[in-house]
RNA sequence: GGAGAGAUGGCCGAGUGGUCGAAGGCGCACGCCUGCUAAGCGUGUGUACCCCUUAAAAGGGUACCGAGGGUUCGAAUCCCUCUCUCUCCGCCA
């Protein structure tokens, strides 16, 4: 949500910003809301004062004897005014919030201008594509004939969209979480955390995937319950409502969680493989921290994001969002995309994002800066660390030998009980 | 799933219809006093929004005692619904 009086006090300059985005808003109905609002508010809020004070004169009567039923029947009236000026209001303030949840970021000023991922300007670039002596394969392939990943199954238990890792790939799966958990806490900083997967519309609502992207999560029928589509929205909203300490901050916390998506609309897109499932788990970094601090700390998420895929030894890039690429409630991010042979392309396994104070407005998550009488929004960022799935087609696909074998990589194999291929 | 108890300010805790944004204590901040420390004394100490201004503040107002609704001229206090917490029983991992 962006702030009220920015859209105010510089409206011109937030219509051009969001234009940037391709983003279309009604601006005419907000200015329009935005006054009735405004004079509907003053005007019920002054008749409720001398509602007030008429209704305290009446106990002061009451107490020295007096007769108040006079009194009493002007107040009615006063009162009637307000039951009636309210509903009016209610349904201008649902507008007006209705509005402002589905207005998206404004993109920070140090991202690229364009209109979709075509535009995205690569930042750097790490690391070697390796060579092969023979057709590399996808992963699908690879998992399937070392009897790893099994899709067929899979189908039969859920449906489309679904894995059963059997063996090596079960443990590739836990040890690449394991890996990226220990990373984060021992060496990046982060506090583990182990949330819920089921979430409710408010911290849904709080981080931005509600109301407008509801046709991309799983709601529980009957409910108010959904599957969380990311560990952004349980970890964000751990704090929502709260003042954190201006201590605590910049807090880190890492988690490993399972996230469902619908992937309402990609139909087509990803079809095979793992790369696009309806359930995936993912190592989620997510920061609370300082406004002025915020694009120092986006910049070491990022690297923190990169430092699992240098210490696995694979190749990747880093990209900015233009302007267009950017999601709703993001100023700015950077995709990190790894290196797959099997697909001869960069694939998107990591997002990291600073959302300013757009979610912590939403969530009313706060801080207290010291010296200040008002308590101001921290800012909020996150990303993965990575997408355990896509970094487990990853190393398939770059380790994979000609025999069909997969090597471990070093950095993993304490994880594997030392396990050096997966034969 | 069954039975019961509870939810008040940073914390503890009073408050069963009127001047209660809320006693008292603790904590915290500032000041005074005391040749250190401790004690003592005084003052202050929630948040959001609206109005008026504004560089900011001050000032005026509204709302908030778990959440939502209702009764009443008037609700922290009465009624209804929901959520959460605790205790006991059952069940489960």
């Amino acid at each position: 949500m962006l702030d009220i009086k920015l859209l105010r006090e510089n409206l011109e300059a937030v219509k051009e910003r969001l234009a940037t985005r391709g983003a279309k808003i009604d601006w005419e109905s907000f200015v329009a809301l935005d006054r009735e609002r405004r004079e509907s508010l003053a005007r019920l809020e002054r008749l409720k004062e001398k509602k007030n004070l008429l209704s305290g004169g009446i106990g002061k009567l009451k107490k020295s004897g007096g007769d108040a039923t006079a009194l009493m029947r002007e107040v009615e009236e006063v009162a009637r005014a307000i039951r009636e000026g309210e509903p009016p209001l209610a349904e201008v303030e649902r507008r007006f919030d209705e509005f402002m949840l589905t207005v998206p970021n404004l993109p920070h000023e140090s991202v690229p201008l364009g209109a979709g991922p075509e535009d995205n300007p690569e930042v750097r670039r790490w690391g070697e594509i390796p060579r092969f002596d023979f057709k590399p394969k996808p992963h699908w392939e690879i998992g399937e004939e070392l009897g790893i990943l099994d899709f067929a199954r899979a189908g039969k238990i859920a449906g489309a969209r679904f894995v059963v890792y059997h063996k090596e790939g079960a443990l590739l799966e836990r040890a690449l979480a394991n890996f990226m958990l220990a990373t984060h806490t021992r060496e990046n900083g982060y506090a583990e955390v182990f949330p819920p997967s089921i979430v409710n519309t408010a911290s849904l609502t709080g981080t931005s995937q509600l109301p407008k992207f509801a046709a991309d999560l799983f709601k529980l029928e009957g409910t108010d319950y959904w599957l969380s589509p990311t560990a952004e929205v349980q970890v964000t909203n751990l704090f929502r409502g709260e003042t954190l300490d201006p201590d605590r901050l910049p807090l880190k916390l890492c988690a490993w969680t399972a996230n469902f998506r619908s992937e309402a609309g990609s139909y087509g897109k990803d079809t095979r493989g793992i790369i696009r499932l309806h359930q995936f788990q993912k190592v989620e970094l997510v920061k609370f921290v300082r406004p002025e601090q915020s694009y120092e700390e986006i910049e070491s998420l990022t690297r923190d994001a990169e430092s699992i895929l240098q210490k696995l030894g694979l190749p990747y890039r880093v990209v900015a969002l233009c302007t267009g690429d950017l999601g709703f409630g993001a100023a700015k991010t950077y995709d990190i995309e790894v290196w797959l042979p099997g697909q001869n392309a960069y694939k998107e396994i990591s997002s990291c994002s600073n959302f300013e104070a757009f979610q912590a407005r939403r969530a009313g998550i706060r801080y207290r800066s010291p010296g200040r009488t008002r308590s101001d929004f921290v800012h909020t960022l996150n990303g993965s660390g990575l997408a355990v799935g896509r970094t487990l087609v990853a190393v398939l696909e770059n380790y994979q030998q000609k025999d069909g074998t997969v090597i471990v990589p070093e950095a993993l194999r304490p994880y594997m009980g030392g396990l050096e291929k997966i034969a």
